[in-house]
DNA sequence: AGGTATTCACATGAAACTATTCTCTGAGTTAGG
DNA sequence: TAACTCAGAGAATAGTTTCATGTGAATACCTGT
């Protein structure tokens, strides 16, 4: 024991493959942001306005994730910030993530963290929305300023709530006198304006900014970078970034998973006490993220996902295409077993249109002609992970 | 043979319900003046 | 009479049920050749 123990924190003790290993995370703010001058640009030309403490239109930012939107416009509100500051003008702009659970998924959440932004207090239920807007704009109106709010994730919390609440928003200016308010959405649904009320989407749409997914040169050069300032001298071998690159590219060019694949490779080389971060520690890396995924999703998830998760697993053991149907008799069976209560058909094919989306099974609706409509479903959680996902979930079942 | 019409087995959508947590309000109660 | 207590009304939220409508294509059914 004691000689294992002293392994590991040898491995510990010598000295750390990184230099600084804060650059490779995710709240990490570079101060350079390659690729990206032209959409920065962009957007400090459109919220240069301000600047002549004049309202600014409202913009729309669209690019799948990891294409460094949110980073472009925390670096631009920062810089603009600094010239506010120094002009003495009443400027405010507040960013918030919609996709934050329990604190801005809902309309009412997300008037309640800018409120709270902006220094009132309310709580966290009870209220009337109403109530909320209300103090909203008052907070506004105490004092005579520009707002500009950014609202990252909007496809998310428009797909949760309904849009209302956005043609709420830009409804606002309206009801303002002294202030202003400016509207910034981000969104990862390439064609999440055409979902919108027309109205909201002429009004959200005012200027809109594309952030295309970074090629796999385009990532080597970001992953150099920062794999200079966080990695010691000489640490990476050759061929590693170029590969964590085109992992990367792979899947639409996102720059921070191949951060994190970078950083996940340097520690468990690390680990091994290796000195050199290695190709192999990368395929390692992404096969560590691709399984704490699954497993982080496996574990935590609400009993009745495990339980449909579960029926799942079974069928893909002795069947090679699974049905809606076989699935809901398998679950009411298991839930039998366990004794949980059965939920309906209708909401069992929600569950599986949400595993769906995690990503854990790929369903497809097909049609069978005369024989029906159902979803094929394939499992494609990798073989090794399936049997320790078995047991979790039986585990987790047999807990309850 | 070629063209419609049916039909299956769910998918998908909308609304409503349940349970829980929390606020607000106003009636009733208490204690002090 | 002011302060306090406490029950009831009303909201937000998450997860679900109920009811209703939609849907792609394999088959059944015609139709005229």
């Amino acid at each position: 024991m004691v000689l294992k123990l002293d392994k590991i924190f040898d491995s510990f003790t010598k000295e750390s493959l990184f230099k600084n290993k804060f650059v490779l995370q995710t709240n990490y703010t570079p101060e350079t942001i390659p690729h990206r001058e032209k959409q920065i640009e962009q957007i400090a030309s459109i919220l240069a306005p301000i600047l002549r403490f004049e309202r600014t239109s409202n913009l729309f930012i669209y690019g799948k994730s990891g294409t460094g939107k949110t980073l472009s416009i925390q670096y631009v509100k920062d810089e603009l910030l600094k010239k506010v500051k120094k002009q003495k003008i009443n400027v405010t702009i507040e960013y918030i993530n919609c996709k934050l659970k329990k604190i801005a998924d809902t309309e009412y959440r997300i008037l309640a963290e800018l409120i709270r932004k902006l220094g009132g207090m309310v709580p966290a239920t009870g209220l009337p929305t109403e109530r909320l807007y209300n103090k909203f704009v008052e907070l506004l109106e105490s004092k005579k300023q520009l707002f500009i709010l950014i609202l990252d994730e909007i496809d998310q919390a428009v797909k949760k709530i309904n849009d209302d609440f956005l043609y709420n928003f830009t409804r606002l200016n309206s009801e303002l006198n002294k202030s202003q308010i400016s509207i910034i959405g981000i969104s990862n649904d390439l064609n999440f304006l055409d979902l919108l009320d027309p109205r909201v989407r002429s009004s959200l749409g005012e200027e809109e900014i594309v952030f295309p997914p970074y090629n796999a040169e385009q990532l080597q050069d970001i992953l150099r970078e920062r794999a200079d300032a966080a990695f010691k001298q000489g640490v990476i071998e050759q061929g590693v970034i170029e590969k964590c690159a085109a992992l990367a590219a792979r899947e639409h060019g996102d720059a921070r998973r191949a951060l994190d694949m970078l950083r996940i490779a340097g520690e468990l080389a690390e680990r091994e006490g290796k000195k050199k971060v290695t190709t192999e520690h990368i395929d390692k890396a992404n096969e560590k993220m691709e399984r704490d995924k699954v497993l982080d999703i496996i574990e935590s998830g609400p009993k009745q996902f495990q339980l449909v998760l579960t029926a799942i697993i079974e069928l893909d053991n002795k069947k090679q295409k699974i049905f809606t149907s076989d699935i809901y008799n398998t679950y009411q069976r298991l839930c039998k077993e366990a004794k949980i209560e059965i939920l309906t058909q209708r909401r069992v094919g929600d569950i599986i249109a949400e595993l769906d989306m995690l990503g854990l099974i790929n369903a497809q609706v097909i049609s069978k002609g005369r024989y029906g409509r159902m979803r094929e479903i394939k499992l494609i959680i990798h073989p090794s992970i399936k049997e320790r996902a078995r047991n979790i979930l039986y585990e987790a079942i047999a807990l309850r």
